[in-house]
RNA sequence: GGUCCCUUCGUCUAUCGGUUAGGACACAUGGUUUUCAUCCAUGAAAGAGGGGUUCGAUUCCCCUAGGGACCGCCA
């Protein structure tokens, strides 16, 4: 047996969607359960669109996720001389053949079957044409000459045995009349020359299978096995694309969203093991398999990557955490100022259970990292005399205890709760409002001990005079 | 229009001919709770339709309907 090789090949027209990060990640996991390579070629000879940018920022999207390749990125632009010389091969075979058609002939004829509303297909003129017979003036395409008659089977890993009548296939261009060589063309001797065993994409590439198999066939090279993954649809049920909105990597981790919960949100999108829903990266390269794969698109679903974040988050040690937050405090919002960052890390183990998001994280703990703090107008108002008259004698009451912990602070609340015959909620909310300018956050024993005394007297303060 | 693919709760899915059709998210209700949450409990919620095959179909086959992908000298 040969050994499992897999491989991602995005284009670098511009960042890489989230179908695009679940096919790389379907092609890793499965190249490392078993025990195979998985590689990246950027695919770049589309010389117009290809821009270096977008080459840095898939690699940098896979490597935030956790997809790994082996080897130094494959760039396809170097190779296509060897793409050329298969061609010529083509050429000289008989598999392959030169047409002198020109642009606008060929539109034509694409326009007149829209007008017939018959289907397009290229009427093979050249195909058995003599070279003594071709214009001077006119630069030939190479196309290559598929077959006529009978039909293909695609064994398919994910779909089953897909027939398709040969005739369908047209004599595609392999080598543009500049010389350049086009998609299936190139894609196929790249992966040949890389030896990859195992083709995952999206089923949007499956026609081009049938073309890509011909070159195979008419090279005498070892067919890699295919299989087809139904796409990602958007909640309109259409394909996903670049320019959809919450598509691109970017998109959620710019709301928080953390590389470990999308990738097992992603995971489980369209894959299934029984009953299993979160997967550590281990466990998801031990189970993964290509017979779970379901047949049907599925839809994005923001409520579900948020829930599975959302337990990421729960779950995480809070040395992880602080370093997923300060990283994203740093790339999307401001940095966390160095003396809170202390302050942040040891409220973390309450500030995790509240939130879905980093940004949920971030926001509760605003009272934390800004020193002046802007009161929310509504909840202001609820600072009333006697409010003010609780903050003071607590104020006071905290002033004579060294520490404050939850021990400590107990007894004070209790007592005011008695003296002012009202409930807890009549002493935490005006406490919770003048030292976070919010009635809602974190509970009123946690905010008083994560600020530290001198902080708390500080607030406590300031809204009593 | 042609070719190909798909169709189980709102969503992701389990079921590989025999189940009260299971789980998760979301939703609803109740409980815990100092707010918001969390947490716990409970509930509502599905086999597109029609034919076959079979003792028995969600499961196998066919048709219809609906949805999708592809149909570039883009990848």
């Amino acid at each position: 047996m040969k050994k499992v090789a897999t491989r991602f090949a995005p284009s670098p027209t511009g960042p890489l969607h989230i179908g695009g990060v679940r096919t790389a990640l379907f092609n890793w996991l499965y190249s490392k359960s078993k025990n195979g390579s998985f590689y990246l070629r950027i695919e770049d000879t589309d010389k117009e669109r290809s821009k270096d940018v977008y080459k840095e920022q898939i690699i940098k999207s896979l490597k935030w996720i956790g997809v790994e390749n082996d080897g130094d990125e494959y760039i396809q632009s170097k190779k296509i001389d060897d793409h050329i010389k298969v061609a010529n091969k083509l050429l000289k075979n008989g598999h392959a053949y030169k047409c002198y058609c020109t642009n606008e002939e060929i539109e034509e004829q694409k326009k007149r079957a829209k007008q017939k509303k018959i289907p397009y297909i290229y009427d093979r003129k050249w195909r058995d044409k003599s070279e003594t017979e071709a214009p001077k003036d006119i630069k030939p395409t190479i196309r290559f000459k598929s077959k006529i008659d009978g039909s293909s089977v695609l064994k398919d890993l994910v779909q089953g045995d897909v027939k398709i009548d040969n005739n369908t296939i047209e004599d595609f261009i392999i080598l543009r009349n500049d010389g350049s060589p086009t998609y299936n063309l190139s894609a196929s001797v790249d992966d040949h020359q890389m030896d990859i065993t195992h083709i995952i994409r999206g089923d949007d590439h499956k026609i081009n299978t049938f073309k890509q198999m011909q070159i195979y066939l008419a090279m005498k090279w070892e067919l890699p096995t295919f299989a087809h993954i139904p796409l990602i649809h958007t909640t309109e049920g259409k394909k996903l694309s670049k320019r959809d909105k919450a598509s691109t990597l970017d998109d959620y981790s710019t709301i928080g969203i953390i590389p470990e919960a999308l990738r097992n949100y992603l995971l489980r999108l369209g894959w299934s093991y029984k009953d299993k829903e979160i997967f550590t990266k281990e466990e998801s390269i031990k189970y993964f398999n290509l017979e779970g794969i379901g047949k049907s698109p599925s839809k994005l679903d923001m409520s579900r990557i948020l829930s599975m974040n959302e337990h990421y988050i729960k779950n995480m040690n809070e040395n992880d955490l602080y370093n997923q937050l300060s990283k994203y405090c740093e790339s999307y919002k401001s940095k966390i100022p160095n003396e809170k960052s202390e302050k942040i890390k040891k409220s973390l183990s309450f500030l995790k259970n509240k939130a879905k998001s980093l940004e949920d994280i971030l926001h509760n703990s605003k009272y934390i990292i800004d020193d002046v703090i802007n009161f929310n107008k509504e909840d202001s108002k609820l600072i009333d005399d006697n409010a003010k008259k609780i903050i003071s004698e607590f104020s006071i009451s905290i002033s004579k205890i060294d520490r404050l912990e939850r021990n400590t602070l107990e007894p004070i609340i209790n007592d005011l709760i008695k003296s002012h015959n009202t409930n807890f909620k009549g002493i935490g909310q005006p406490l919770r409002i003048t030292l976070t300018g919010s009635k809602f956050g974190p509970g009123i024993y946690d905010i008083i001990t994560s600020l530290g005394k001198e902080e708390v007297q500080k607030r406590l303060a300031a809204k009593i005079v």
